[in-house]
DNA sequence: GTATCATGTGACTAGATGGTCACATTGCGA
DNA sequence: TCGCAATGTGACCATCTAGTCACATGATAC
């Protein structure tokens, strides 16, 4: 956590701080960003920016505890609104509530996207760690409560399905990313419609 | 290219130099990775490297060429094969391929993971440039013409699954190595099944 | 006015990096 | 044995990195 004087100084300044921290983040990894760039865009010293965090670390795990936190205020809401509505629901919403974050917060987005692709990278063990299999074994409860409802095949390999609804989020959001970039669209709930097909596709398979 | 004196000298040690940045290429991206490094594995100097290679670009593209010949070669017998066999068939044996490649050759694959995933780095620029979206392309082609067959659903989103299916492609390897890490399961047949399994899912879907 | 303490500063360190270059060694043909 | 060209070398350069520290400035209390 950083420093006390770091929550001592003026907010404009703590937030100029956070702020370009974000936008550094959000264009290198962690390894390739720098500290010496920050502290030249925020135009604070070498000294100050030691003085309100430990280390690069210190400041990386706030900026992603910041992500994190904001992320989950978008899922949560739609998990508790859908708890009870069954998996395609559930999973529906998870995945808008996650895009929308992402349209949001487009820059916190995509910090937490440079982190999952490095997850061969020490940072990335030390941050995720244990929690790394949190959202697959969230999946996979849910198949397995579905199958014994009778709405999932009973002879699906759960494991590998779970891993792979996973994927799906991660990989939404880049192509969510990637026509956004190009098409200049404006976020809408036609960009929504993307989660309905890919549910559908998960369901019911392309095969005619 | 590498210079012409790369390929001079005794094939011992242009294997050697070829081993020892293939390993390093697969522990590190290209923006990480160290010439430094890979001399003093080598055990050659700095100026017989800068002698052999015109900077760590060249050598890197010289790498990477070496990794996709050897895919090709995998993948192109099994597109040869089932040209004929439609949809399912094909992408299943690419998929298979691709799982076999990364198998016998776990260090190339590992390289091209990582390049993949610096998807917005200088280099895979360069490297991928405009070739980025040819898998996707391809997939594209294969969804349309076994539309018109009447073996895939027309109201599907064409450019979204072909997208899918290629994050799918990647997303395998991925697990493959993941579970082939955890386990020391020797590669098997067992293993291709995972592929009968995705494509099953694709075309099926997970619902009952 | 002065003492005290929090905050701010930037030159500096030690360790990397990719790349260069003057020089040393080797091999080979005459 | 000589001469020349190909190959090999590692100290060195400029440039980056995270992090430190002696000092400067500012604010508050008395």
């Amino acid at each position: 956590m950083p420093k006390n004087t770091f929550f001592n100084i003026k907010e404009e300044k703590r937030k100029m701080i956070e702020e370009e921290s974000i936008n550094e983040f959000s264009i290198y990894s962690y390894e390739n960003s720098s500290i010496n760039r920050i502290v030249e865009n925020c135009k604070i010293s070498k000294g100050s920016f030691y003085q309100y965090f430990e280390n690069k670390e210190d400041l990386y795990r706030y900026i992603i505890s910041l992500s994190v936190e904001k992320k989950m205020k978008y899922v949560n809401a739609a998990l508790i609104s859908e708890i009870d509505n069954g998996f395609i629901k559930i999973i529906k919403e998870i995945f808008k509530s996650g895009l929308k974050f992402a349209y949001e917060n487009e820059k916190l987005a995509s910090i937490g996207v440079l982190l999952m692709k490095n997850n061969n990278s020490e940072i990335y063990r030390k941050v995720i760690g244990q929690n790394k299999n949190m959202a697959i074994d969230f999946y996979k409860k849910l198949i397995e409560i579905e199958i014994e409802n009778g709405e999932i095949k009973p002879d699906i390999n759960v494991e590998f399905t779970s891993y792979l609804i996973n994927s799906m989020m991660i990989n939404l959001s880049e192509y969510f990313f990637e026509i956004n970039k190009n098409n200049e669209k404006k976020f809408s709930e036609e960009m929504l419609f993307l989660v309905d097909d890919l549910m559908d596709m998960l369901i019911n398979g392309i095969g005619s």
